[in-house]
DNA sequence: CCGACAATTCACCAAGTGGTTAACTAATTT
DNA sequence: AAATTAGTTAACCACTTGGTGAATTGTCGG
């Protein structure tokens, strides 16, 4: 009997981009959890079960992992803002498409939120050195001038807004309440997170938002 | 010659109050330059200038100082708050005059954002066990509650309107813009700490928050 | 002036810490 | 199938790290 070729190509014992993307994902975990400087390298071998080596051969250390961690994550949140395409709706619809998917992004990525905490304590130098993240300028906020201009055009939208203040605005109020829910619930005696809270504040960031750039 | 009395009482060599507070302030810093996994105990008895065994001798550990820098943060801008005296202005104004506070004080307090940051990151646990940040369930979501009230029986202000999700809507707004300044002026390539960025800022959050709660 | 206690110092440590050296082995090339 | 290279491993290390035991000294009431 002839040994069938394996129509799935036999996992490899060695692969090296399995392997860095192994410990990506460990990294992006551990330092979410414990932030840059509680984050420990032997944390990070253990969790991607792999040889601490083998973090220093890919990453070279501690710091440039932390790097590509960031770089990874906001490379995965510009690619899914670009599916929005926010261009084929009304003006009006395309703000609260983005505030929603803000929202629910934030909400299902709570890594991400924790990773952006730690790269600005350290004043965002990781960003920096980075050519990846600064050339990839995001287009989001052309994307959203477009929008502010065909709404004021077609007379929905007051004019004079600046997209990049309004993108802040709309990250802003989902960023802090979900960033800060844990001191926000223990100040506030409130659970946050339960169904119920997390769609009344979808519902008011969508008054606030739109309520500011509608006409009326 | 008779010694003369010093008016000012001469400085004790020693004196627990003062090298508690010493230790405070260097633990704050260091906390909030580095986060609580990137603080060092030794780093912080420098900063004070006092010798590292007096720093567990107050405060046990240091996870017990962190709570400690915490309880102290909230303190003090929970002070502030109270000084505001919202009641005493008329609505519209009150809610404006809230804005420019939660601007100003991040603005001038960034220490307590990073903290802040850092006690999210460990979900709070260091709230969780302290008596007094809990305690003084801060009284500002009432007064909040209370100028909302005012606004709507005068016809100011829309009704149903949750002081809770303005509050937070408003810290929210100030506080991603400041926290996050260094990884959005990267990736957006625009200097944001300005003095024309700034007030450029303020006033667009006062467009957003009082467009929404106006009646129009 | 003294006794007692509180404030401070000094020397020290076990358990990590990020990072490295060099050996080893699966794939790939020749 | 031998040679080369890329992926992986084990053992190790110098240096920090949070934390402590015990001695020392300023302060203050009596």
């Amino acid at each position: 009997m002839a040994k069938e070729i394996n129509p799935l190509p036999e996992e490899r014992q060695r692969d090296a981009d399995r392997s860095q993307a192994v410990i990506l994902a460990a990294a992006r975990d551990e330092f979410a959890q414990l932030g840059l400087g509680g984050a420990r390298m032997d944390n990070i071998a253990l969790r991607a079960g792999l040889n601490k080596r083998l973090i220093y051969y890919y990453f070279k250390d501690k710091e440039k992992l932390f790097q590509a961690v960031l770089e990874q994550a906001y490379a995965h949140i510009r690619e899914e803002e670009r599916a929005l395409n926010l261009l084929a709706l009304k003006p009006a619809e395309a703000v609260r498409r983005l505030v929603e998917f803000t929202w629910t992004y934030y909400l299902e990525h709570p890594e991400f939120l924790t990773l952006l905490n730690s790269a600005n304590l350290h004043r965002a130098r990781h960003l920096e050195e980075s050519s990846s993240v600064r050339a990839t300028n995001s287009p989001l906020i052309a994307t959203l001038g477009e929008v502010l201009e065909r709404g004021r055009k077609d007379g929905s939208f007051r004019g004079g807004i600046d997209p990049l203040q309004l993108y802040v605005s709309i990250a802003g109020l989902s960023y802090f309440y979900l960033s800060n829910n844990h001191t926000l619930s223990a100040i506030f005696d409130r659970d946050l997170m339960t169904g119920k809270a997390h769609s009344e504040r979808l519902s008011h960031m969508c008054e606030v938002i739109l309520g500011y750039v509608l006409m009326s």
